[in-house]
DNA sequence: ATTGCTTGATTACACTTGTAATTCAGTGTA
DNA sequence: TACACTGAATTACAAGTGTAATCAAGCAAT
């Protein structure tokens, strides 16, 4: 899987949250969040760049694009963070929480759906 | 934080691993694990890098020079799975376990690890 | 029909990254 | 003492990245 840049993962992430959209509409959005401002050009340059990679696609919809992903986000999340945690943590999953909790960043729901998967985990391996 | 690039994290998993460390040694080290061969003319180069982005520091010791981390594994791994799981799931660390469970990436020794961690937020919230 | 606006295409440009080669300065050896 | 060797410092260079400006083509209003 080619690599997604960070500034064009954050264009991934408009169009995975809502799509398919238009440039117009995308450089709309990544100036809603956050106080980082989002020259259009810029916004352009990163749609090019992520359609040439393949990340996304876009159809004709007269003069301008209707932009989507070709990548979903599930998958490239399920990898890029298998990456991470395999560098990072010699492949177990475990440390990484450890952080968070140690952090106070573990949320409430967070904690209930471990539960869950761990209750899921055990019934496979009985 | 600067960035640490991919290649640069690599030697820097050696000097945490262990440290300090000359420059040889890093690179053997290197090539003992993966198949992948590291010219030492490449290392040097990453070395120095790492050097000037102040994620590692050096002591000499006559002709050589004694690496080690200046950036702690425990700091960085820490920022860099944050970042990541912000971007890729709105912060919250479940959706990223979920995966691993569902993709039978998770052990019996994170498992267990996940229930003392669970156990431990419960008594701090109860 | 001409002018201007909108939108994608092309070009720009400095900085980073991956991957080395070349140069320089001690050190050990013939 | 002169030479080869070894590490670090400097230089190289193409590809990728962040950030945009310029070009070109179609549509909208005068």
């Amino acid at each position: 899987m080619t690599d997604i840049s960070k500034t064009e993962l954050e264009v991934m992430r408009v169009l995975w949250s809502c799509s398919p959209l238009t440039a117009k509409q995308i450089i709309d959005e990544l100036n809603l969040a956050g106080d980082k401002r989002w020259h259009d050009k810029t916004v352009k340059t990163l749609l090019t760049r992520l359609v040439k990679k393949q990340a996304i696609d876009f159809e004709k919809q007269q003069r301008s694009y209707l932009y989507s992903p070709l990548i979903e986000h599930q998958v490239y999340s399920e990898q890029a963070s298998k990456s991470l945690i395999e560098r990072l943590f010699s492949g177990r999953v475990s440390p990484l929480v450890a952080t968070f909790a140690k952090n106070k960043k573990l949320a409430k729901e967070d904690v209930s759906e471990l539960k869950k998967i761990i209750e899921q985990w055990e019934q496979e391996h009985d």
